[in-house]
DNA sequence: ACCTGAACACCGTTCAAGT
DNA sequence: ACCTGAACACCGTTCAAGT
């Protein structure tokens, strides 16, 4: 005979399913500070692949609905999660060093970061900055050292652009795997770009994106210093 | 009384669904390169969002699992669609022009073909070339563009993939909302990114996204002209 | 080999019911 | 206001059955 329904179940069940009776606790459990943080730890361990709405409520022991009374949508929660991303990029440099080393370690610094969160890439990129409060205070840090460094005004804009389109590309490169650039097969009727690719020169850095990503954010920092009064 | 069940239905009938019998065809009704036509033109009419396999299999005029027989999944037929469009990316001008002219060009076509085609660069980004030998066909004419034009070998594919992160992180901005750096009822605590917004030159061209296109585009052209022999 | 048709294991999201 | 639990309308993909 089975015990009675009301019977509590034992506190050590090896199902840690999302307990909680129906109805509106006295505390809310969630808030949007929660679910970034309970979606970074998830996606940290399950990649983007892994992370789903369900997935996510159950970090959090809820159900998948009670989710949305705090974000709208998944799309919601990966602008929260881009937004937190961005806090992390290092614009420190442009209150202590000279314009074109600060430069650098923020393009450095903002390619680390999301290479390892190249799908936020497509959120960030068309995201109204009004959405995204960190990323318009990375932005108010890099154009106000863009300023001080003798920009002109009408091209700060259009220079922070161009580096994070370049940036995000650049990421998305970190990625690749090491032989991309195999063409197997096809590499008798393509001598040009196989023989590029059998020479191409590392220059001492540890991976191929690493010297492209230096070559052309040098070029970029020679270029854009130039345009300084 | 219902007409009999083999009684074939009137051929003008509204519904057009697939309507083939069971059982393999007399001869093969798809291929992958009328997938890839079929694909996209579907992208065209319906965007990405609408990009299913269901909904290419409608306009294939076949059951969705027919796809399988030539694809092994979604992201083959993307590879196929992807593969196709790089074919359309401009490259004869490393044939008839000066270096910098030609890789201008070249760029800019590359910029414009994505930019309708966002979604694919996820996947170009990461794809071995082996399998996408239009992909490939494109490396080669644009490497032999730089060898002939006295590029230093070591260098070649370091410079090529800078300029083609440039560009797919550029493609992204060019779908960008008009007023992504509005920052709203936050312009007071970011007095210098929202003066630089506001005097932002335009330099004569149509849209913010060519002006840093072309900012950087041509930061590189310079940097990366210096280089050669 | 190459179709159809039914099925599967998800997915994001909605909504009534409950406190 | 903020949970649960059931449901919905998809989605990509698999596979037996048929020719």
């Amino acid at each position: 005979m089975p015990a009675l329904p009301s019977a509590p179940a034992e506190p050590h069940r090896q199902d840690a399913k999302p307990r909680r009776r129906v109805g509106r606790p006295a505390a809310a459990v969630l808030d949007q500070d929660g679910i970034t943080a309970a979606a970074l730890q998830l996606i940290g361990k399950s990649g983007y692949e892994g992370f789903t709405m369900a997935a996510l409520a159950r970090t959090l022991n809820v159900a998948p609905s009670a989710l949305y009374n705090h974000v709208a949508s998944k799309r919601d929660v990966l602008v929260l999660v881009q937004d937190h991303l961005t806090s992390l990029v290092d614009v420190s440099a442009f209150d202590a060093e000279p314009w074109d080393r600060a430069v650098r370690s923020w393009a450095w610094s903002y390619r680390d970061v999301f290479s390892k969160h190249t799908p936020l890439i497509t959120v960030i990129a068309v995201l109204p900055v009004a959405d995204a409060p960190k990323t318009l205070a990375m932005y108010e840090a890099v154009s106000a050292g863009f300023s001080r460094a003798g920009f002109p005004q009408g091209r700060i804009v259009s220079a922070i652009v161009a580096l994070e389109s370049f940036i995000f590309g650049s990421a998305y490169d970190v990625t690749a795997p090491a032989d991309i650039f195999d063409s197997g097969s096809m590499a008798e009727s393509t001598p040009n770009f196989t023989a590029a690719v059998a020479h191409q020169d590392l220059e001492g850095y540890a991976q191929p994106a690493d010297v492209a990503f230096n070559l052309g954010l040098e070029a970029m920092i020679a270029a854009f210093g130039a345009l300084r009064a």
